[in-house]
RNA sequence: CGGGGUGUAGCGUAGCCCGGUCAUCGCGCCUGCUUUGGGAGCAGGAGGUCGCAGGUUCGAAUCCUGCCACCCCGACCA
């Protein structure tokens, strides 16, 4: 049978509204395309933000922030980049409203409030942050400048799709500079691999690294490392981006400092981000027909505790046990709810934090009462088992420890399944529309087979992988000789 | 912007061809009683300018015209 959230051509958006977000704004169409994140999915995000923050930390990074708005003449500045954005932005043109002679109660646009310059509401922030550092470098002593700014950005998109595209989201994008090529080059490929170790240790998604061919480059990139994840259905992922920007930016920004040596050269430089998402490859990654099923190191709620009970001193009876087990819990740090709300059933309560993805539950009746024990269920398996009271604490750390490495290897599993290495076109096509997932394949490296191989199949390079091995064999397409096999797949 | 489709309560829907007790049903919501180890049952209740504006008609959710919005497929994409 057919997994509601696996199948091919799945709405998961009904998910995504059920559990975490109403993208549905208004009834004018103007912010459609845009997310509401329920507090419950936000506290996801929060728990991503602050593992997040402590790994830029730990690299040296701090945090900062730049302006939302971008004056059109510095969004302009550094021509690729400009180009490559200029079809997804909003501009504000305008500062004030007015009342609408002709319809009383309405508002139109002051045409007397027209910007001198036109303002790009910001799809990525290099402009504004190249045109600031610019004042902040002058000399080798000034570098490297190492900063990440959380924030929102909008991209205008013609088809949005929640979380994955919306025409607003939150992300945080890292920007760097650097004296020297190779120094630049090694900070791409380390947040790369923060990045990497990120998603495989905290959301237990596997991911493989790479770089993009220079079709998928970031506009104004010189190299663009990735992650690429491979979703249940079979589509690829790409869960973020490190771009070594070479000196496009510093010569676009006129950005020079005086080297150790007296000389005056460019700055090197980087950008890179992830967004909400990863939180739709989370989703779309872990979870099942039964709702989200959450990894225990970002789960906001990792264990939840539900009573069972007939009438109130029963109640009260098992909530004096209830509370004493959420405390010894939370004294080893673990996140606990108790929901003894007596508005909802016990089985209501099951199912509600089955779609939430709460990855532990603890139900607690008068039957455990008697005999000392509890009932733990797992939220990745389904399964249930009777544990005593006295083990507790010890039980639930070890299962969550080991929820989080199973849904990692389980995906791994999955993904080793749908990594398919294929010689020929026809069984290329023929992968990519049954099973679906990686092909590897012999690539000619040319634009044009690329491309067609594209309007062909759909399927993109997803990247060519880092240490990558080298085989000699002949491009899939074209028949051309070719160095290395390169990941294809059809993509969100 | 090209090709297809839809718009009825908070959500999901029936009715539209063939105009007239047609505003239907489910979920959700409210009240009461009974319930509580896997999404409770019964009884009662609230909630709708049938996307908007015209037109045809004695009468329009239903037919006609115009407009608006949204969805799916393509170009774009973290």
């Amino acid at each position: 049978m057919a997994n509601k959230l696996t199948s091919r051509n799945t709405d998961y958006s009904k998910w995504y509204n059920e559990i975490v977000v109403n993208a549905d704004l208004a009834e004018n169409s103007a912010v459609r395309g845009c997310m509401i994140i329920k507090p419950y999915g936000y506290a996801i995000w929060e728990k991503m933000q602050a593992e997040l923050d402590k790994m830029f930390k730990a690299t040296g990074h701090e945090n900062a922030y730049f302006p939302l708005f971008v004056p059109k003449s510095l969004f302009e500045a550094e021509e690729k980049n400009a180009e490559g954005f200029a079809k997804e932005c909003a501009v504000v043109t305008h500062y004030r409203l007015k009342n609408d002679e002709d319809n009383p109660g309405k508002l139109i646009v002051d045409p007397n409030a027209k910007l001198e310059e036109e303002l790009v509401v910001r799809p990525t922030s290099e402009a504004v942050i190249w045109n600031t550092y610019k004042s902040w470098i002058q000399s080798y002593r000034d570098l490297p400048i190492l900063i990440n700014q959380w924030a929102n950005v909008v991209r205008w998109e013609m088809r949005t799709r929640l979380f994955l595209r919306t025409a607003e989201f939150l992300w945080q994008e890292g920007h760097t500079a650097h004296a020297t090529k190779a120094e630049a080059i090694a900070e791409a490929r380390q947040m790369n691999q923060v990045y990497a170790d990120f998603v495989e240790n905290y959301m237990a998604i596997p991911v493989i690294q790479g770089i993009k061919t220079e079709s998928e480059r970031f506009a104004g990139a010189v190299e663009t490392f990735c992650i690429e994840a491979l979703m249940q259905d079979g589509k690829a992922l790409q869960a973020g981006t490190s771009h070594f920007l070479g000196q496009n930016f510093s010569k676009a920004f006129d950005v020079k400092y005086a080297t150790a040596e007296g000389g005056l050269d460019y700055v090197w430089a980087t950008s890179w981000g992830v967004s909400t998402r990863l939180i739709g490859a989370l989703i779309m990654t872990h979870s099942d027909d039964n709702g989200l099923v959450l990894p225990p190191n970002l789960a906001p709620i990792q264990v939840v505790i539900i009573p069972i009970y007939k009438g109130e001193e029963e109640q009260n009876e098992v909530a004096i046990t209830a509370e004493k087990i959420k405390r010894d819990l939370e004294e080893k740090n673990i996140r606990v709810k108790f929901d003894n709300r007596d508005k909802f059933k016990p089985g209501y309560k099951f199912n509600d934090y089955e779609l939430k993805g709460v990855p532990l539950r603890i139900a607690i009746g008068p039957k455990d009462l008697k005999n000392g024990t509890l009932e733990i269920a797992r939220r990745d398996t389904l399964s249930k088992s009777i544990v005593s009271q006295g083990e507790i604490v010890g039980y639930i750390t070890s299962e969550l420890e080991k929820i989080q490495i199973d849904l990692f290897e389980k995906a791994k599993a999955f993904r080793s399944e749908n990594i398919t290495k294929v010689d020929d076109f026809e069984s290329f096509k023929e992968v990519l529309n049954g099973k679906g997932g990686f092909v590897s394949a012999h690539w000619d490296g040319t634009n044009e087979s690329e491309e067609a191989i594209k309007k062909d199949t759909k399927a993109t390079i997803r990247c060519i992988p880092l240490d990558n091995e080298q085989e000699a064999g002949v491009c899939v397409f074209s028949g051309n000789p070719s160095l290395q096999r390169v990941l294809f797949a059809k993509s969100y």
